[in-house]
DNA sequence: ATGAAAGCGCTAACAA
DNA sequence: TTGTTAGCGCTTTCAT
């Protein structure tokens, strides 16, 4: 910046304020720094930029890189954060790669605002987190922790899909939960509320899993060991629901002929006719849209009482799920 | 800094050296200056330690958040990163967010090294950067430009997909390409060639699509239309083939009865039984690992002549190519 | 419209 | 082992 400057004659303050897009230039040096900086091909450093007056303006973003839903939410923020004037950094917290991890990448690049999505942490490591700066969690609750949230409504969305099943007349419903991901505990919880809501309590089987296809595998075999296979089940997310019909496809099981499957997320496969999963969509748009306003009010008023937006999801009735083969 | 410095009696500059892990203070006083660190809830400005030594020692990796590909290379890229004493940081080139702009999102943060994953600019934007940090592409070739790049040895996994099919018995076998997509250009031409040493010139056919599951249904319904179906299509990548399949699937074509699919990347999903999908294997572990050696040896040595790692790729035949039902 | 000067929070010589 | 002293490249008052 100084060579621009001596270049053109001028002082490094009206270089600063031409690259700034203030006024306070006139035209004619406007345009002359403007030259002289293409020519030695200078371009703004913006640590020091940042370093000088304090703030970032960029938003970091800590995902978990295989799940197709969090990509849906990624490709949503961008937009949104460029309309705000807000930059996005990326952080992936894959397994091996812990959560803490990535967020100390963030932070440590100075990002002033921070979106989760999906999070591992507790309440307490958010709230630590929500008081060092502003966080915007996506996909889970996070009540007594100083964050905002973004969340679907899951039990609605678990209502409509044992509602359908038990209309279809299933009613040994097993549910493959998605262990500690996003959302899992709610809709654990839930499968477990419309179930007795049904009178079909004793029929409650909830088969540990995780959101991934392995996972499903394995509910999908340790259900093929047990005495009667449910009719229907119902898996923690649509990967989880993929490694199932997989395990059940391969047992010669058919599906929905003996067992129904109904998975969670609308992942932009459920719909390939091979797969055509009875699944349950959330607003991937929208909660995006939530998660970088709430963080960049936050940003613009520390003081802000924790927000949650609760959005509601809406069951997608496919090819996996029908009437069950015989009564019982 | 000064607010722990102060609270512990010592100098910023002890801080500093405990923070950096360095030698010369004594355990005591690293200690209390941790201690003091975490009580005060301070972290390192990175802006400010980047202004000051003017190196970031972080890798900026431009990824398509929606190619499963990229994420198991994204995994690979931490561990080696992190062995290497680098940080990582990742930003999308979704659609709607082109990928020079999420390049500048990296360099403006500072990023002394870009890994781009697939990318899309030419050889001359390719060059250009690379003249202004440390750059690896990964899985296109990137001749001319001052760059290093990873790919995989396209021809072959080429070869041997049209070498199966052959000797299955096909001799219609279609493609369709992954249009400007990664290495998409390099299948698509050892596409022909292995066409026509198998003596199967008048039966290439080539079929204009992209890397995603809309293309590969496109393509179907294109050949569909036409006159008499190929026995079997090789497509650009995994999700076009699932697209493909769906389209196949949905028109009532059976697959591998009637048409064999072959796809490229082996993502998780292909070994699913529904799926089951006959593909080709790069080794995402290996090319991650390169791409990243490759832009910190060039840190250290800008002056580095480009190299290029060409990594054997490996078919996997399942269950979507099988012999022709009919001659012909 | 332009310039001078004082930081921003850290690192790196060098001195003590 | 510890402290002192300059910057890093920019922004931002406050003068001129």
């Amino acid at each position: 910046m100084a060579d621009v400057a001596r270049r053109v004659g001028v002082s490094r303050a009206l270089v600063s304020l031409v690259f700034r897009e203030q006024p306070g230039a006139s035209d004619e040096t406007r345009r002359r720094v403007l030259a002289a900086a293409d020519e030695l091909g200078y371009r703004p450093d913006s640590a020091a930029r940042l370093l000088a007056r304090g703030r970032s303006r960029t938003i970091g973003v800590v995902l978990a890189v295989r799940q197709t839903f969090q990509a849906d939410l990624v490709e949503s923020i961008y937009p949104e954060a460029e309309r705000l004037g807000y930059d996005v950094l990326l952080s992936a917290g894959a397994p091996g790669r812990d959560e803490r991890k990535a967020v100390e990448a963030l932070l440590s690049h100075r990002c002033e605002a921070l979106v989760l999505l999906g999070p591992l942490a507790g309440t307490a490591r958010l709230d630590e987190l929500g008081r060092r700066s502003a966080v915007a969690v996506v996909g889970r609750a996070a009540r007594g922790a100083r964050v905002d949230s973004v969340r679907t409504a899951e039990a609605k969305g678990v209502n409509q899909v044992v509602g359908h099943l038990v209309g279809l007349g299933h009613r040994r419903i097993a549910h493959v939960d998605g262990g500690r991901g996003p959302g899992a505990a709610e809709r654990r919880q839930a499968y477990r509320t419309a179930m007795r809501r049904h009178g079909l309590a004793d029929a409650i089987h909830v088969v540990p899993g995780a959101h991934n296809e392995e996972a499903g595998s394995a509910a999908g075999r340790l259900l093929l060991a047990g005495d009667h296979l449910p009719t229907a089940v119902f898996a923690g997310n649509d990967r989880c629901a993929m490694g199932l019909m997989d395990t059940l496809d391969r047992a010669g099981v058919a599906v929905p002929g003996e067992v129904s499957v109904v998975g969670y997320d609308d992942s932009h496969l459920s719909h390939l006719s091979h797969i055509d999963l009875t699944t349950v969509r959330q607003d991937a748009v929208r909660m995006a849209e939530h998660a970088v306003r709430f963080v960049v009010e936050r940003l613009d008023d520390a003081a802000l009482a924790p927000r949650e937006a609760v959005l509601d999801p809406k069951l997608v009735v496919r090819g996996t799920s029908a009437a069950p083969s015989a009564p019982h």
